[in-house]
DNA sequence: TATTGTTATACTCTATAACTATA
DNA sequence: TATAGTTATAGAGTATAACAATA
């Protein structure tokens, strides 16, 4: 096996080009560069095309596992401030995916749900949305990609210890 | 063995409260949320002492990997615009951690390289960034955490198939 | 013609502060 | 006192457009 000088290095930039070096083990960096990926993967299936932010389709998927939850709770999942949070389900409401109903116990707050239309629209886009992602991460084996997203699921777990840390 | 009430569900959002139901096998929301725990890991460990952004840092190490390269390259490989990268570089050039310097064989790019600060500045905040991320991860093995920054490494990988299929 | 790099500009997302209403 | 939700506001990061210099 001679060499092959024009296949890259195996710590290359995902643009090519550039070594990473020691980013190679850097979690944080690595990430980075494969949201980047994930990121262009869901405008490409399905949020150029329903005009739904990641952040709207976000919103949909855990109100409809969750319905009749509140707006403070969807900030507290997503790490987000609570006016974020009342822009993004303004958005989404006033398109009709998400409907608002006074608490009956808690005059403060608003239950959450999906509407048929906001249903339909979840569904689609996750539909749309895993489809693209077999297609592009295809050097990835299903396995790896369960074992990805196993991995990703435990990294997102440990902001409990941070939270108490930074108590 | 009773069931223990107490404990969250294993698809739970990691702030817990909220089910992630179908999101679960959705690699982009398990991005955006082990992104959460990353993004503070890196604060908490250098960027609020050191006063670098994330992407400073990554500049840093990106330069160090490769001396000599010049800023459209950086660009590329961040999938950033150019007056963005303008912008970081000035950053990092005022706080004296890289320097250009013209290029001889293309008067128009500049070489970029650390200076002695910029070596020393790079070193100290990658052993910190290794010593939070073992220590806020330690749900995942030693094992675990290589495994997630190679699987990591092939998503990013993706990104030239998907800039062919944008072309 | 294409590329390197910069400046000018505007937009999007986000947070903090301040507030109302309720618990 | 603490929490749910909103409004007002400002800051940070990003991109596009337009440009100059060079290839």
């Amino acid at each position: 096996m001679a060499d092959e000088p024009e296949s890259p290095p195996d710590d290359a930039t995902p643009a090519g080009g550039l070594l990473e070096g020691q980013l190679k083990t850097v979690i944080g960096y690595q990430m980075a560069q494969a949201t980047v990926v994930v990121d262009r993967i869901y405008e490409n299936a399905t949020g150029r095309e329903t005009g739904l932010h990641r952040i709207e389709y976000t919103l949909l998927m855990l109100v409809r596992a969750n319905p009749g939850c509140t707006a403070a709770s969807l900030a507290r999942a997503l790490a987000v401030s609570t006016p974020n949070i009342t822009l993004w389900l303004e958005r989404v409401t006033s398109k009709g995916l998400i409907e608002r109903t006074p608490s009956a116990s808690d005059r403060r707050a608003n239950h959450l749900r999906l509407t048929a239309r906001g249903e339909k629209v979840a569904q689609g886009a996750t539909r749309a949305i895993g489809e693209a992602e077999d297609a592009v991460l295809a050097r990835l084996s299903v396995g790896e990609r369960a074992i990805l997203a196993e991995l990703l699921h435990k990294v997102g777990a440990c902001r409990s210890g941070l939270e108490a840390e930074e108590r």
